[in-house]
RNA sequence: GGGCGUUUAGCUCAGUUGGCUAGAGCAUCGCUUUUACACAGCGAGGGUCACUGGUUCGAGUCCAGUAACGCCCA
């Protein structure tokens, strides 16, 4: 031994349980302290590197975010180990739309609005939610352990990220990947802004399906269409039918004229129409009950119907204003005198009107009760409108980007071919691999379909577009009228001209109403600056601004940003600009892998992928990418800040510590979708936890009621999470808010205290051992050496697959069954007086911190200076001494430690141990009586061999000849029958038999199972051949076991 | 509509290319407050592997279908 323990104190010191809140902030301190978590871009070690998903500031993190960052965490941890360069990138991302809205509501429960604020006031009232919400978050990841390299926390609008954001744009801008084009939004008519489909509620409302006849234009009859909403029919621009529909063939190239508007529309065919059961189509549709077959096709004004709009190039007619009134100033430009009549009719007035002129002309055919799901928006409550707006786009249809994402993904992983690249393969091409292997699929549908992406919202909060525009007033010959000519409408023209020299960029276009717009986009300032013409950004503003310019009112879509994480983080496009940043980029870009929910393949890996490699000529952002599961409630519904359903790890923290936290989350960690998690409420009155009254939400959300009693006293009353988050329940000094905790982090906890004890108890023998003792090691020793090299074996092998939960598995079975159970039990008479022993011991103890140390930092941290001072010499399994256990390396014993004979000899000693014990059990002998067991030679062989671990464990006092059993009772052990003495007056001879009755039976009807099998001819030929061995000595074992069952029980009736 | 997942003990879940006489933790029952740990130890009970068919010497595992629940995309 290298260290005495007497050096750093008295072991015995340590607590008789592990306490986590003793330990976890001390801890945590040290770490921080150390600087153990600080990557650095010139280390020559080879690099190993996770880029957090930043989570959003619109709230705290719950389970489902500590699971992803404990399974980084115990990634990191164990590489850090192993001697990588590691690098856990920290950050926070500022969701544009969500924070915009928690801020928004805030203000409203205060009786104020956004435009009450100027644009700027509001910007820093949102800065503020998110500096007190980034403040929680890393408090939360502090307190789980998170080991990122905290220094480098970014956040996506700081100035490091914005300048990433500016340089992506100009360079998408400059290579014509950005345009601006038309598209649907959810438009709120009362607060007229744009809403995010996720702030769209759907509700179920009763209405109605009218049935509008509309003639054919050559007077030859009329078709029906049925829709719910014949306001819109002053947009209709054509009207569709099935292709398959029977009735398709008359009506092929026919026109119909739309009544009031006299507007001649084309009947144009598609696979979206649902066809009346009439006329073929399968009833199970529910559509098909109300269909006619012939749909009024409104692209301005719904989303199908702008997608067939699309596919037959229809004419797109907005027949509304902003307020949702009937308009014809934005874009209606053939309204009759006969239509003008509903011009400036609400939309509800313009219905009743429109329904009301169709059933005065005979053309309303019927009207039926139809209920149907509608949108409303979230904060004012009205119906959504689709609405039709000019926004800017990534084309992600490109090849450059949906191209090149497709062609990254693994062979193994791609069903078929990706297209190819037409100036050949590029670096990074088949190099991102999924964990599971099935998320690839995912990957690669989403990109076969993709869509071009559009980038811009109407927010305040974000990062604004650089892009300012003017219109241009053009007699159609001058410079900008030649520049698009040729050109498609809304196609973004590149021009050079005074503005490109000074280092912006310049476009120009022709919209879809014939109108030229000239567009400059700003580049970062540095490469303004180098162009020459301006000093700094603000110069450039005051010009375009004084030529009439203004700047685009709208924000980037947060995944924008977010896009740009692996690479931003990292200080591209200049990493030298940034204090400490030189050389991130080399080091740590493409990182390792990326750890993410697989709603997030399609909004956020896409993007990265095709950002980074577009940025990077091809490099990806990470090679792999690991899908974790869900974490869903009790009741299997997913976890989520806006339900009130998320549990924050801080409560399981308080209840139960770090590690029991991040131990069970990791056992939880399988490969499927999903694991549910019951969870439970704390009475902040008494510390009882109960099982809460669940209610359920108008949408059908089972949750905690918002108010609870108190179980022991009903008067006293509690808030729960779900009360806060909904508004219904106000948490007071009266009404505290009820901390969540789950029973699942019970194992957990066992585990930390378990091992806690563990250590203490090895401690203390090695305190008392005489380390000049002498002694050789044993069977038991051999085999803990064993199992430790195998269990490392098995942890290694399925951390790199990402399979957490059998790394939890290993390690607990390790330590708890192996060397708690066995080896600790086992050596406890022989330790102290054999030297051999105790350095296995403390090199067993040594190694095992080690290797659950990521899994469980703290307990293991907080143990270590104790173990690591008595750092053996340990032959095959070198340990070196580290001040700080997360700093210390990674256990490598020699291959050859890992010993399956060993490992099977001691299986026979436990089976041995075991038969001893279920008898002692069965026959009540009380722990402290020794029994004497009268063995075969074959049987003491192997007890002398184990030295002193068979008598040890099963409670023996001596091992003699089976001839001299008096006063005995039988036991069967390998087939064979062995006497165990010292039970006289204890046996109950009747229940004895009844055991040995059922065990009979068992193993007669093992051994006919057996028997069959190896009768069966098919079996014997066709199964290999040392299975068909295995199967007869397992027929040899039980018909001994039959055997010798059989002869106890005559045993017993002999001597009865 | 397209894609994916789940269904195994009272609960939460393992079960890798078919070889299983189906496992774990918790819960339950019995014994033990033994000098590491009662957040413990020892022992025990508990399953028609959702259902129907098929392939195979052999199916929890593979194939086809049915049912229920859930997620993602549209």
């Amino acid at each position: 031994m290298t260290g005495s323990p007497a050096s750093t104190g008295s072991t015995t010191e340590l607590p008789r349980s592990y306490t986590p809140s003793d330990h976890e902030a001390v801890i945590t301190r040290k770490w921080l302290d150390s600087g153990a978590f600080s990557a650095r871009a010139d280390d020559g070690r080879p690099a190993y590197s996770i880029m957090i998903p930043p989570p959003n500031v619109t709230a705290a993190l719950h389970l489902g975010h500590a699971l992803n960052n404990t399974l980084q965490d115990i990634l990191v941890r164990y590489h850090r180990m192993r001697g990588f360069n590691t690098l856990w990138m920290p950050g926070t991302d500022h969701a544009g739309i969500a924070t915009q809205a928690v801020v928004e509501k805030r203000l409203i429960a205060n009786g104020s609005k956004r435009t009450d604020y100027s644009r700027d006031e509001f910007i820093s009232l949102v800065q503020e939610w998110k500096d007190e919400y980034e403040a929680t978050i890393i408090d939360q990841l502090h307190a789980m352990g998170a080991s990122c390299d905290w220094n480098r926390t970014r956040f996506t609008m700081d100035p490091v990220c914005a300048t990433a954001v500016r340089e992506a744009f100009f360079r998408l801008f400059s290579d014509r990947l950005i345009y601006r084009g038309k598209r649907l939004v959810n438009w709120d008519p009362a607060t007229q802004t744009a809403l995010a489909d996720d702030e769209v509620e759907m509700q179920e409302v009763p209405g109605h399906m009218w049935y509008l006849q509309y003639p054919l234009d050559d007077g030859s009859g009329s078709i029906t269409v049925a829709t719910t909403r014949p306001e819109t029919m002053l947009g209709d621009t054509a009207v569709a039918m099935n292709p398959a529909d029977p009735r398709a063939e008359k009506l092929r190239g026919r026109q119909v004229r739309l009544p009031i508007v006299n507007r001649l529309i084309p009947i144009v065919e598609d696979d979206y129409v649902v066809m009346p059961v009439s006329e073929g189509q399968e009833a199970t549709d529910p559509k098909a009950e109300y269909a006619t077959g012939f749909l009024k096709v409104t692209p301005a004004h719904d989303p199908n119907d702008w997608e067939i709009g699309r596919r037959h190039d229809l004419q797109v007619i907005n027949v509304m204003a902003p307020d949702g009134s009937i308009s014809d100033r934005h874009g209606w430009d053939d309204a009759t005198e006969e239509a003008s009549a509903f011009i400036g009719l609400s939309r509800e007035d313009a219905r009743t009107s429109i329904v009301q002129w169709f059933s005065d002309n005979d053309l309303l055919e019927e009207v039926r009760e139809y209920s149907h799901s509608v949108g409303h928006s979230y904060r004012s409550h009205v119906p959504i409108e689709p609405y039709l707006s000019d926004q800017w786009f990534v084309k992600v249809t490109d090849d450059r980007l949906g191209g090149s994402a497709l062609r990254s993904l693994d062979s193994d992983q791609y069903e078929g071919e990706p297209p190819l690249r037409e100036g050949g393969p590029l670096v990074g091409d088949g190099e991102l691999e999924f964990f599971p292997a099935r998320y690839a699929r995912t990957f690669q549908n989403w990109h076969e379909s993709i869509r071009d992406w559009c980038i811009s919202r109407q927010l305040w909060w974000g990062h604004r577009i650089p892009v300012w525009s003017r219109a241009i007033e053009s007699d159609g010959n001058d410079v900008a009228a030649q520049a698009v000519e040729g050109h498609e409408d809304n196609e973004l023209v590149p021009i050079q001209s005074d503005w490109t020299a000074s280092g912006l960029a310049h476009a120009i276009r022709r919209s879809g109403d014939g109108m030229l717009e000239e567009y400059i986009c700003m580049p970062v300032e540095s490469a303004l600056v180098q162009a020459g013409t301006y000093a700094s950004e603000p110069e450039a503003v005051e010009a375009l601004e004084s030529a009439g310019f203004r700047q685009d009112p709208d924000v980037l879509d947060t995944w924008f940003s977010s896009a740009l994480w692996p690479l931003s983080t990292l200080g591209w496009p200049d990493p030298d600009r940034w204090d400490g940043m030189n050389g991130l980029l080399e080091t740590f870009n493409p990182s390792t892998v990326l750890s993410t929910g697989r709603e997030i393949i399609t909004l956020w890996v896409s993007r990265m992928v095709m950002f980074n490699r577009y940025f990077r000529d091809g490099l990806l952002p990470f090679r792999e990418v690991f899908i974790h599961l869900i974490i869903q409630d009790g009741a299997g519904q997913k976890m989520s800040k806006s339900l009130g359903n998320g549990v924050d790890p801080r409560d399981i923290i308080h209840t139960h510590g770090a590690d029991a936290l991040r131990f069970v989350l990791a056992q939880m960690s399988t490969n499927t979708q999903d694991a549910r998690l019951p969870v439970d409420l704390v009475c902040p009155f008494t510390g009882e936890v109960f099982e809460p009254k669940m209610t359920r939400t108008s949408q059908g959300y089972l949750v905690p009621e918002p108010v609870q009693a108190s179980p022991a006293d009903p008067s006293k009353k509690m808030a729960t999470l779900y009360g806060m988050v909904s508004g219904l329940a106000e948490p007071s000094g009266e009404l505290p808010l009820a901390k969540n905790t789950s029973s699942r982090f019970d194992a957990g906890r066992n585990f930390a205290n378990k091992l806690w004890n563990a250590c203490r108890f090895a401690l203390g023998s090695l305190e008392k051992s005489d380390p000049d003792a002498g002694g050789e090691l044993t069977i038991i020793d051999r085999w803990i050496i064993s199992r430790l090299a195998g269990s490392l074996a098995t942890i290694q092998r399925h951390i790199d697959m990402y399979e957490f939960h059998i790394c939890s598995e290993v390690i607990y079975d390790f330590v708890w069954r192996d060397f708690c159970d066995w080896y600790l039990e086992g050596i406890k008479p022989t330790v102290g007086s054999n030297s051999a022993q105790q350095r296995m011991l403390a090199g067993i103890i040594n190694a095992t911190l080690r290797l659950v140390h990521p899994f469980c930092p703290f307990v293991t941290e907080a143990l270590w200076p104790h173990v690591d001072a008595v750092t053996p010499e340990l032959p095959g399994l070198p340990l070196e001494r580290s001040e700080m256990l997360i700093n210390a390396h990674w256990p490598v014993p020699d291959m050859d430690l890992h010993d399956p004979e060993i490992e099977s000899e001691f299986g026979r000693v436990k089976e041995l141990v075991g038969v001893i014990r279920n008898m002692r059990s069965q026959n009540n002998v009380p722990p402290k009586a020794r029994l004497v067991l009268h063995a075969d030679s074959e049987t003491t062989e192997l007890i002398r061999q184990a030295g002193g671990v068979v008598q040890t464990m099963a409670g023996l006092s001596d091992v003699q000849d089976l001839d001299d059993a008096q006063e005995a009772i039988p036991i069967g052990f390998e087939g064979r029958t062995l006497m165990l003495g010292g039970l006289v007056g204890q046996v109950d001879i009747a229940s004895e038999k009844n055991r040995l009755d059922k065990l009979i039976q068992e193993k007669q009807k093992a051994v006919t199972g057996f028997t069959n099998k190896l009768s069966n001819k098919g079996y014997v030929d066709n199964a290999p051949d040392a299975l068909v061995e295995q199967t007869r000595q397992l027929l040899a074992q039980a018909e001994a076991d039959l055997e010798a069952a059989r002869t106890s029980l005559g045993v017993l009736e002999g001597g009865a």
